[in-house]
DNA sequence: TCACAATCATTAGTGTACTAATTATTAGCT
DNA sequence: AGCTAATAATTAGTACACTAATGATTGTGA
């Protein structure tokens, strides 16, 4: 004979009442980490056959995206836009240089920093990328205002954690 | 002499409007997908000290929880409720069983299935777990209804994911 | 029954993503 | 000027997370 113990127990202190509905903090479709993490991995699946034919993974798409918007920029500049470590962005941005769309070289102002430049090829990568989001909002089949919504609900997810960053 | 096209170029195809105001298709700030990337990120680095001390990854934490919601269950079972491939969860349980937190067996009924079941220890670590919650509700400082409604929209996102999945 | 397809888990290979330690360079202080 | 602290990037090590290939078992149709 074999307890049910978490279904059996008559007090379970994980119940909570909430709006006079028994809330369960440690069930799985309850915690908001695990909608989060579920719904980035299938958004980013969601781009990796559209980003495929470009030689691109999808954090080496957001350092495109940066680097579209302003060029050339050091690692350490990267990964405050991206919020990424230098560390991660180390072998990522050499595998973008393999690639032919960056270069790599240390500053000449500061011989520590290492600037990251397009390469015309990168530079025109960006035509190809213009066809990308219209491409997703029409697989996801959701409408411009609820993404945009919830694109600035999660600002203030991101914001919250850097708040209690100290 | 060099052009600066992202923002020297007079028409820019990445520029929309939107109720009269450009949107700028390409632009960091206004991919979903970046800040769905960074809000994840953000909240497991939140989980992670407060997971350090019961030996235990986000990822695992989740698995935790799906099994002190129901167990034993095979992998498969485990992959479909919590999303994961088969190969991302077999080395993740077998550190789980290192840690003496499960234990794996292949099925009686069906010798391709492998069994996933609690040890004592791992059934205990529920308690510890309970404080969990609202450590990082704590830690985020944002309210019940902002996080649940949160959820409930990031829940919209994966049906749309699954939805396109065929 | 028995070949063959389907299913379940694992392994191999690639690419993030983190912390901690290391190296190289610059900045600051006396 | 010269010592020291701070800063920038890299490397090492661990742990996901995916696809593709493999091995083992089960289900199925001629």
């Amino acid at each position: 004979m074999q307890e049910q113990r978490a279904s059996d127990d008559r007090t379970d202190a994980s119940i909570v009442e909430v709006d006079g509905e028994p809330i369960d903090l440690l069930a799985l479709e309850n915690q908001v980490c695990f909608a989060l993490a579920v719904a980035a991995r299938g958004v980013i699946g969601v781009y990796r056959p559209i980003l495929e034919p470009l030689g691109l993974t999808h954090p080496q798409y957001l350092v495109m995206l940066a680097l579209w918007q302003r060029s050339p920029r050091t690692v350490r500049d990267l990964g405050a836009a991206l919020q990424l470590e230098p560390a991660t962005l180390s072998p990522l941005l050499k595998r973008l240089e393999a690639q032919g769309y960056l270069t790599r070289q240390r500053s000449a102002k500061d011989e520590r920093a290492l600037d990251v430049d397009l390469t015309p090829t990168g530079r025109a990568l960006r035509e190809q990328a213009l066809g990308i989001p219209p491409q997703v909002v029409d697989r996801l089949g959701m409408s411009l205002e609820e993404l945009g919504s919830l694109r600035d609900r999660l600002g203030e997810v991101i914001d919250a954690v850097q708040r209690g960053e100290r």
